[in-house]
Order: structure tokens, then C-alpha cells, then sequence
DNA sequence: GTCTATAGTTAGATAGAC
DNA sequence: GTCTATCTAACTATAGAC
């Protein structure tokens, strides 16, 4: 029975678990056996509580990612904010998603890329909550306003999100390649919320 | 027996087939059934001739990555060459090899995550024969002579590289959301050879 | 060199006792 | 709810005939 009070539930043991399994192996490599084993419990006990595998980590990743939405969603509403404090507000919500979600962005690589189908209808439905057109727009707009200099909205969308989103990607690369620790690749991580900011807002000011 | 004539051998055969399949599937989701079908040959085949899936795959990543190698180390070795001529090259040299083998970024990243020691003994070995130390000493260099802003090196590497990966790698999102075809999304990745160094140079720029 | 048949391996999922 | 034991599916890899 799930109680209210501070013992965790064997449901939410689960899901603490899975979540740290999946931040060290990755998607792919997180077995239902490590699950459970993390949450000191049995195996079949994660499949009772979640059907399947998928549905398990499908629920993971909207857990996070929702949280991420109405981020976003509040950073274009006022049309009175400086577009370059949206950019700024936008990295910093992005990469702070993907510090506190490690396995995030390879979660949502493998789904695009392995199982398209549930990808139409799942993850995408989640992610057209994301108001990409309203971000479009204000681009145009203050193109319009000779605020930055002229830019197809969708390559700049991609050299964002690829600058915000590659580092979590391609982390244990990094760290060999510029021989860091976790801790000091963190606090660059940490850094590249204002620091793509900066790049971007450089870029496209005339 | 490997003729030299213009018949393909079963080995050529069974490698053409694995880069077909790896860049349809990407890398987990080519199976060596797979690729025995697309060859026309037997599974077992593809076991006689390349011991393994993991040494055939190597086998494809190196012959094609290690075409980019001489082209990166011939971009940064003349010292007389225009910093932003340098980084121009190395995107046009970047994206072009990605685009002729689509399968290589999402194999990188996978060898990285998933296999931390077979990417330590053998594609590390291949990635520290690309010029980064190089491209450093470039940067600081133009930040002293006042060409650049000030910029940390490895911060700008990850931007450059993420500008330029990313795109192959959410490819079917982009494709999605952008509402492209195949040949659409191509020519806007084509596009980014210049876009991204554009963006690069207009943001590093005094 | 090439094939068929089969062994081996790894995980996800389920049945059924407690 | 929780466990042990088992089934099944999907693949990789090998043995052995031709």
C-alpha cells in the first residue's frame, strides 16, 4: 500500500532506481535486473508495477520533461521581453533540465531513432508542447526590427539546441578528451548556461 | 578469392551491405541478418569473413573516419592560413564526411556510452590523431592578436561540434518537426557547411 | 567459400507459490 | 505485494556438410 508518509514506496524505490540506472548506463544499457537491483528488490516486482520496460521509462521521461514545458512555454509568452533574455532564459532552463536528467537527451535520441512509431505518439505529442512556432516568429520578428542580423529560424533552432544538447551527449568523450573529472565537467556544463548564451547573442546582434 | 577486376568481392559485398544497413538501422539496429540479406549472401558468411559484428563495425568506422584525419590535420597545419579560413574548412570537412557516412556520429556516441574500454583502446586512439591541441593553440593565439574575443577553447570546440553532429543525430526529430523529406533536410544539412561557420565566425568576431 | 542447422547468450516477461 | 523459477524472443556465433 502506498502511504504518505516519509517511507518511500516500493513504487517509488522503482522509479529512484531506474532513474539512477539509467543516468549511469544510459537507456540502452539499463537492464531490469540492475533495476531492481538498485531498488533492493525482485525483478518480476518492477514488472508488476510497471507493465513493461517501455512503459517504465516512458514515464521517467515525462516526469522530467514536463516539468520542462511550462518553462518554456512561460519564457515566449511575454512578447514584451528582450528576445535576447529569452535566449538566455531558454539555455539556462534547457541545460538545467539535462544536468538534473543526465539521461534525458540520449532517451529521447534512442526513441526518435529506434522506435519512430512511439515516437509519432508519444514523445512528439509531448514535445509539440514545446512552442517552437512561437520562438520562430519572435526570430522573424526581430530580424524584422533589425535587432540580429537575417537567420533561417530552423538552423538557428538546430545550432542551439545542438550546442545545449551535444556536451550531455558526447560527456565521457569530453571528459577524455580535456581529462576531467565528473565534478569538473560538471561545472562546465554549469558554465555553458550563460556561455551559449553569450555565443548565440554575439552571433546574431549587427 | 579477391579479384582486382571490377566484380565486387563477397567481402566488398558484405561491407557495402553493413554500411547500407547500419545507415538505414543506425548501429544497434543492424542486424547481421541484415546485412546477409542486402548482400545476398549468407549470415554465416558474414561471420567467416569479419570475425565479429563489433570487428566489422570497427572495421567501417575506421575506413571511413579515417579520411577526415589527414583532411583536419591539413586545416590546421599551415600556420599562415586565415583563422576563420581554418574554421570554414573544418565545418565544410566536418559535415561533408558526415553526410557521406550518416551512421558514423550515432556509432561514435554509442561505442562512448555503451563500451567505455573498446573506445579507449581503439577509437580514442583514432580521435587523438585529430589536431585539437592544434586548434587550441589557433584559438588563443587569434585571441592574443586580438582577431578574436576572448573565448575558452574547449567551450567553442563543443559548440562547433555540437552545431555540427546534432543534426545527424536527431535527424528523424528535425525531419518531423520541420515537416522535410529525405532530400529536403539533405540540402539543409548541405546548408549548414557554411551556415555553421558563419554563426561561428560572426559570434567570434571584435 | 558457401550453405544449413543449431548451439549459446542475454534480457524481458510471466506463472504461481507464499 | 513479493518472491523463485521458468518461459520466450531476439540475436550472435559456431559446427559441420558440401
Amino acid at each position: 500500500m502506498v502511504k504518505a508518509g516519509k517511507e518511500d514506496s516500493t513504487r517509488d524505490k522503482i522509479l529512484d532506481a531506474a532513474r539512477k540506472v539509467m543516468t549511469r548506463k544510459g537507456l540502452a544499457g539499463a537492464r531490469m535486473q540492475d533495476i531492481a537491483d538498485e531498488a533492493g528488490i525482485n525483478k518480476a516486482l518492477v514488472h508488476y508495477y510497471f507493465r513493461n520496460k517501455e512503459s517504465l521509462f516512458e514515464l521517467i521521461f515525462k516526469e522530467a520533461f514536463i516539468l520542462l514545458i511550462p518553462k518554456i512555454n512561460e519564457i515566449f509568452k511575454g512578447s514584451s521581453v528582450d528576445f535576447f533574455d529569452k535566449i538566455r532564459a531558454f539555455t539556462e532552463a534547457y541545460i538545467e533540465m539535462a544536468l538534473k536528467n543526465p539521461f534525458i537527451p540520449m532517451f529521447v535520441l534512442n526513441e526518435v531513432n529506434t522506435n519512430p512509431d512511439a515516437f509519432n505518439n508519444g514523445l512528439l505529442t509531448q514535445l509539440k508542447n514545446l512552442p517552437f512556432n512561437e520562438f520562430y516568429k519572435e526570430i522573424d520578428s526581430a530580424v524584422q526590427k533589425k535587432l540580429i542580423r537575417p537567420i533561417h529560424p530552423p538552423q538557428l533552432m538546430m545550432h542551439i539546441l545542438g550546442m545545449c544538447v551535444f556536451p550531455f551527449l558526447a560527456k565521457p568523450m569530453f571528459k577524455k578528451f580535456l581529462n576531467l573529472n565528473d565534478k569538473e565537467f560538471t561545472t562546465l556544463l554549469e558554465m555553458r548556461k550563460v556561455e551559449v548564451a553569450d555565443f548565440v547573442i554575439q552571433s546574431l546582434k549587427i
